[in-house]
DNA sequence: CAAGGCTACCGAACAGCGTTCGGAGAACCG
DNA sequence: CGGTTCTCCGAACGCTGTTCGGTAGCCTTG
């Protein structure tokens, strides 16, 4: 019932703020269950572990992820380089409003855990979203694309692990752009980086 | 003595091995004092608990990683890219020759624990070293410097992440190489990107 | 050689962890 | 009302990192 579904969603947005506040792995199950009025073993009437609950806050992030992307691109841009502004600062933006969140999805964090392909559907969408509209741009090609991420990655992990809550590499953003797009270019050629 | 040290020795590459069999955080001190012929409490004779020993295969890491960006950078490479990408190429070696070292050094994957300052130093100096090297061939400032090292491990961190054993990211350095430095240029203005 | 101190090692135990099991009580449904 | 289902929990299991107290053996010193 409804009943059911709202517990569980207590549970999850309690399991959200202590991970804020002690970290992904820092808190325990009774911890948790204390916060919603419980003992560990009732959550069990809800997931089926620790791991269960990472995976329905992965779930979470990920269609959070998506819909960051799905806004950044769903503009009507016309200009590459606008269009890939706004994806980059999406990124970014997503990035350092939840550091935990970001470290749950982009970094593998929780020794011996990796998501369901149920709760990682979402951001391979929110990825094919990103190819699709490169290439309305005129960017395409694997080369190309992996650059592309390696550089939204880059940045983004180094400003979450090197400048928490600053903006030092947050402001490279657009002239990362520039970088990237005046020498990547344009190009039908699938395999090379310049045109 | 050289008794105490050799043994201190053991241990290390001992976890070493366990790291690369289960993971970082997937061995116990039980598992590691049975292989070095111990129960875990003599293994307190040697280091201080578990998080010393993370801090020594740091340390040792770390020394590790110093000595490869010496390396790639010692020789008498008068030309900028030959330089910039011999330090890239060293950079993604180290990283994919040793995930899980790479995953100790450069992603905080383990919950409540950071490296101690003396571990840290070397990965210190060999930052300066390559700031210096990169000043070397007129490439200096903090923005360019930080998007240097975003791209740096950003391509890092996709090869280890989403191509283990492959060389889906490392085929993209000269290309990276050349992305850079083209329109990074070379300049004495501290604070642009482009020239 | 003998005595004493120091090093290396371990058994037992502690608190905490994720997890399982069996049962108690409440809520729902015929 | 009777019976089923759902929700919750106490107790316990095996595991973890860590501490304590004690016991051998080695090394140095008188």
């Amino acid at each position: 019932m409804a009943r059911r579904e709202a517990t569980r969603a207590a549970i999850l947005q309690a399991a959200w703020d202590l991970a804020h506040e002690v970290g992904l792995t820092g808190f325990s199950l009774r911890e948790l269950a204390g916060r919603v009025g419980m003992r560990a073993p009732s959550l069990y009437e809800y997931f089926d572990g620790k791991d269960a609950i990472y995976d329905a806050m992965f779930a979470a992030g990920s269609r959070e992820f998506l819909a960051a992307i799905r806004g950044a691109l769903g503009g009507d841009v016309t200009d590459p380089r606008s269009a890939l502004r706004a994806a980059m600062h999406a990124f970014l933006d997503f990035a350092t409003s939840d550091p935990v969140r970001f470290q749950l999805l982009f970094q593998r964090s929780i020794a011996g855990w990796e998501p369901s392909a149920d709760a990682y559907a979402p951001a391979v969408e929110a990825y094919e979203l990103s190819r699709t509209s490169l290439a309305a741009h005129g960017i395409s090609g694997r080369r190309r694309l992996d650059l592309w991420t390696a550089l939204v990655s880059g940045l983004a992990h180094q400003q979450v692990a090197n400048d928490p809550g600053g903006t030092r590499w947050y402001d490279l953003v657009d002239d990362a752009v520039d970088v990237f797009l005046s020498h990547v270019g344009t190009t039908t050629d699938p395999d090379a980086i310049r045109p």
